[in-house]
DNA sequence: GTGAAAGCGCTAACAT
DNA sequence: ATGTTAGCGCTTTCAC
């Protein structure tokens, strides 16, 4: 059924049908009535691709989910428990506005072709995109097309530096630093003088910044920290897992590890359990982005809470912005954190 | 850029450039290469919308996931361990065949409509539904867009009843009686007599399945199912937890526990530890699903694995095939499940 | 082997 | 207030 057919039936033409499809005001209600029955009717629908055609946008948004670290693992994006709050809410927020969901996951550079072209092909409206790690050239790429985006938990200055700042493009983050440096601090005022990191993936702008806030505050305190009180986990639990453990058995232990994110801090519970350690007893954890078995885990496990939801929805409403009202001007917001106090840290013996 | 200004670069007409586009064999390979290094040099792409008015597919699947349950939960789909898995694997798949999702949640009847909007406007090419619940009326809505579509856990008999089994529809269920049978045996295996059940939704084909199974299972063996060891738990932990609660409180105490999903059974272990009880010395639990965290809690889960790998790869394999070659013929697959044994479960006392 | 031209279903500027 | 018409960018018959 085309808009051709409905105007047939109502007895008008097909500029008719298409003015009380997009609710010209320039319409006498009786017309409208007419044509708005024959077109329930009949159930129709207008074709899309013929109204992007004629002028009109696609309605779609594009999420692009970047995970080019883990492609070995069966299970990735959906069962990361830092990925899925994001793309639940963003999906949820952007289906509300009347808008559908183009979904991509992006496990290598050649994915990432499919990213350019779900928007050379005019796909999508605009896109979000999360898990970019530091890649000048992609993002030089994105912007290139000139098309709405916006990049969660990307470093500013990097965007800058390359002038990247563009008037369809926004960057949404939270205060990673800050956060990270909170919790450093409660465990620096709990007593504790010999604390490790299991750090993130550094070329990810949040894996950075909470590795640079530890390193910082450290230092703000005069707390020395020893090489191989570093650890490398890449936000995953198994790497942390074993880097942790080789740390405990080498003797050089910390009194208390700060990680980079929750999933490590599961791996380096799992280590100190089996190495028979107490936790807060002998070793003090905390975590970050506070996942949700992090409150129902015993000891319960103290960690930062990551503003998930305000993210995407700040998101997602400003794409849907940037397409409807076409660009503003390069836009940046970052959330706050919150440390939340559980049970895995202690003073120190 | 459009497909005239390649031909003008290149020298050929639009319709040669359509040729390359579209790999026509009547090319000489000179021309195909002079007009793909014109495209290539101009990061050409043909757009969507003209070459599906023109005729091509979209190649775009829809996802929708419904979950018309736990609207007042805010954090729902893709947190949830049933839906994330295949949400996940159904995406990359459909990527790696290259084609586009487009994802859609579906909390309401309202929500509803976009499903069948994102048929009627040809947004896209066919469409997998999971999470729908017994409702002829929807089905058959979706079957009257006569376009492709697989269901996935959805009761086949309903199907037939209803005459909607149509050759562009598809379903892919999961032996759920069979593994809830399984689990349901080995519990009265094991000496015990009084079992109690927390089921799921009972509108849910598998939610249903597995409650029968129970049912039947104990009947075959003789044993009798009072009414107050049957649990409404709606497949949410916190409900089961609230249930079993209070069933442990009343003193009516089975001496074992079948769960629908393993959330519930979580939920379970919840109350039995916080009245004091020994999971399996006091009390046996079996789960269902075998989500992640199965494994890894202690005592260790013991759940019957769905084979949700195989059934999200054959839907995305199956409505990518009927959407390229054209409705073949209605099918119907199951994919049998697997008794995990672990240690939540003993002989009674 | 390649080009010209019609047409996919819609919107919007123009005409009345 | 409503109809007529010219595209939007592509594919595809039909000619040559």
């Amino acid at each position: 059924m085309r808009s051709e057919d409905i105007a047939r039936l109502a007895g008008v033409s097909r500029s008719t049908v298409s003015r009380v499809i997009n609710n010209y005001s320039n319409v006498p209600e009786k017309t409208r009535a007419k044509v708005m029955k024959v077109i329930e009717e009949n159930h129709y629908e207008p074709n899309t691709s013929a109204r992007v055609l004629a002028g009109k946008g696609m309605n779609t948004i594009g999420l692009f989910v970047i995970s080019t670290a883990d492609k070995q693992n069966p299970n990735r994006i959906y069962q990361n428990n830092y990925f899925a709050p994001f793309v639940e809410t963003i999906v949820d927020t952007v289906n509300r506005m009347g808008y559908y969901v183009l979904i991509h996951t992006v496990y290598s550079e050649d994915d990432f072709l499919k990213v350019k072209q779900a928007f050379l092909q005019k796909r999508i409206d605009g896109g979000i995109i999360i898990g970019m790690e530091k890649n000048a050239g992609m993002v030089h790429a994105i912007a290139k097309l000139e098309l709405p985006f916006v990049l969660i938990d990307y470093d500013i200055a990097e965007l800058l530096e390359h002038r990247l700042d563009k008037d369809y493009a926004a960057v949404i983050n939270s205060k990673d630093y800050e956060g990270a440096a909170m919790a450093v601090r409660y465990l620096i005022e709990l007593g504790h003088e010999h604390i490790g990191m299991i750090s993130g993936r550094l070329n990810t702008h949040s894996g950075r910044q909470r590795y640079q806030a530890f390193l910082e505050t450290m230092q703000e305190h005069g707390l020395e920290v020893p090489e191989e009180l570093i650890l490398g986990g890449e936000f995953i639990r198994q790497k942390a897992y074993e880097e942790v453990k080789q740390l405990l058995v080498s003797g050089k232990r910390p009194t208390a590890l700060f990680s980079a994110n929750d999933e490590m801090a599961l791996g380096a519970m799992d280590a100190c359990r089996e190495l028979g350690l107490q936790i807060p007893g002998d070793i003090s954890i905390a975590g970050f982005d506070d996942i949700p078995v992090a409150s129902q885990l015993s000891p319960a496990l103290t960690s930062v809470r990551l503003p998930i939801y305000e993210m995407s929805q700040a998101a997602a409403h400003h794409i849907v912005k940037m397409c409807e009202e076409g660009s503003t001007s390069f836009s940046t917001v970052s959330f706050p954190t919150q440390l939340i106090v559980r049970e895995t840290c202690a003073e120190p013996k």
